[in-house]
RNA sequence: GCUCCCUUCGUCUAGCGGUCUAGGACGUCGCCCUCUCACGGCGAAAACAGGGGUUCGAGUCCCCUAGGGAGCGCCA
């Protein structure tokens, strides 16, 4: 049946090894893989490729998973564990083997070594020099486990047609037997990927460009199995700010770091697509217009980097774009993630504290970059009296505290206590006492809020309420020296 | 060492042979708004790694050099 009848769905896959976090580059390459899919009206599939029994972990399975979710990435169908496969793994290896495309190779670690060592010293390619090819299995020794190496070609060239690199080409003197089945008779990585993705039926492999060099091996391994190769797109590395390769060092973080760094994860999203893909001069998508833009054309060859002042930017974006419900909904669950918790605010809100926040959250959402700033700039709303003033803050009582004399009085007398009662009583008192608002204004910020920036003044004000202000400003005063 | 990939403002990028005196965004700086800080508005500085070709014409194509990156495991 013509291929146009039957259009081929487009499934994708995510495949990270459960040996640590999910760092940026792999939320990056999820992104990908999930937004193509969604472009296509595919599915991803998620798989984990577990089959280095030493490193991986339980752990970090989760912290994928979490990850994944945490950033609105969701796969279709189960998890697919690849050490659980192995079985059909080697029933492929020993296909090869019937096949002749593939041979038992007895040189032990030792010997490997050995032969690379010796490679190094004489400046000669560090490969398997093919030494059991085509040895007699008559000569294999008693006491050694063998592995299974593919025969791959010796001469030719191997191609990949990578839909973001374009044609790369290797020729195949330069690539050596690799090996399918470990001694131990578990997989390789090589060989359980071809035969995963085969099976899974996937039809397009997303992934970082550190693998470009394996999908080479990979094509030799179809081309073997007479099977198709899937289509490939090697998308070029996130590298760390100084240009240098992401390491555990300087980075290289979870994301669930940018979690607990206040970070939105549709902040995240826009950041991340933005990384490597383009469309046009376009710089803010939602998610929505993220699926329906994505493309594997326009995705760069070259490196980038990680560029935190970027992030910040695009989360105040988002963050502003939030409702305030939304946004005190995000700080509250951030709660439980802070190290200490120093305004001892507990892992909820109360509900009077709840509300205020919500009141307050027009003015605060606009002047903070991430969550921990938000709930930072929050202080005045949920500090205890008296309150603590930072060094700016007394500062500027100290200088102005005696323009604010009489100013109480004037406030008690306030009867309906809203932002234009409250602002017109001030700017009267600052023109009365011949200052100008500033010289007011601020003193009296430093009073209610114990700092010296803060949500227009006003606002605060109402929010605090008129026995909440007048007591914070007596409990100031009456500190001051007189004046 | 060998193989492969990459190279436009500080950063992310637009550019798909002429419309480029190279555009946008972040960041930086200045001005405006203003009770502070933000937000917002306006404006400025800021890049085609270097060298050879090809072409009437090159940021765009080819080659070389330099500089980055990846891989070369019975890791993934």
């Amino acid at each position: 049946m013509p291929r146009f009848l039957t259009p081929m769905t487009v499934v994708t896959r995510f495949a990270p090894s459960p040996t640590g976090f999910l760092h940026i580059g792999g939320a990056r390459t999820a992104l990908f893989n999930w937004l193509f899919a969604k472009r296509h009206g595919g599915k991803m599939l998620l798989r984990i490729e577990d089959t280095d029994r030493e490193r991986s972990t339980e752990a970090a399975i989760q912290a994928i998973i979490d990850g994944l979710s945490w950033l609105g990435l969701s796969w279709d169908g189960d998890v697919v564990y690849q050490f659980a496969r192995a079985a059909r793994h080697r029933e492929v290896a020993e296909s090869l083997l019937a096949k002749g495309r593939a041979y038992y190779c007895y040189a032990t670690p030792q010997e490997l070594e050995e032969m690379r060592e010796t490679a190094r010293r004489e400046g000669r390619p560090l490969r398997y020099d093919g030494r059991w090819r085509d040895r007699d299995p008559s000569e294999a020794p008693a006491d050694v486990k063998p592995v299974i190496r593919l025969k791959a070609p010796t001469e030719g060239e191997t191609v990949v047609e990578d839909e973001v690199q374009g044609r790369v080409v290797w020729q195949n003197k330069d690539l050596d037997d690799l090996v399918l089945l470990r001694s131990d008779g578990t997989p390789t990585y090589m060989l359980a990927v071809v035969v995963d993705d085969h099976d899974m039926n996937v039809t397009h492999v997303i992934r970082g460009d550190d693998h470009l060099t394996n999908a080479a091996r990979q094509t030799q391994i179809y081309q073997a199995l007479g099977w198709d190769v899937p289509k490939m797109a090697h998308v070029p590395m996130i590298l760390g700010p100084d240009g240098a390769k992401l390491s555990k060092r300087h980075g290289a973080l979870g994301v669930e770091a940018y979690r607990s760094m206040g970070y939105l994860p549709v902040a995240l999203r826009n950041y991340l697509v933005r990384l490597g893909w383009s469309h046009g001069d376009q710089e803010i998508f939602s998610t929505q217009e993220m699926v329906d833009a994505f493309d594997l054309k326009n995705i760069g060859r070259s490196p980038s980097r990680f560029d935190f002042a970027k992030l910040e930017n695009l989360n105040g974006h988002y963050m502003r774009q939030s409702s305030d419900e939304e946004l005190v909904e995000a700080l509250e669950q951030l709660l439980p993630e802070l190290d200490g918790d120093e305004h001892h605010l507990g892992r909820t809100f109360t509900p009077a504290l709840r509300e205020k926040l919500i009141a307050a959250m027009p003015g605060l959402k606009e002047r903070a970059k991430n969550l921990v700033e938000l709930l930072d700039s929050a202080y005045y709303l949920y500090a205890q009296r008296p309150l603590h003033l930072d060094e700016k803050a007394k500062g500027l009582l100290a200088d102005g505290a005696a323009r604010l004399n009489g100013i109480g009085a004037k406030l008690a007398a306030v009867q309906d206590w809203t932002a234009a009662n409250v602002e017109a009583v001030v700017r009267e008192h600052a023109e009365a006492i011949g200052a100008k608002l500033g010289q007011v204004a601020q003193p009296l910020r430093a009073a209610l809020t114990g700092r010296a920036t803060s949500p227009g003044l006003f606002d605060v004000m109402a929010v605090l309420g008129k026995d909440e202000t007048l007591s914070r400003l007596g409990d100031q005063l009456s500190a001051a020296p007189a004046a």
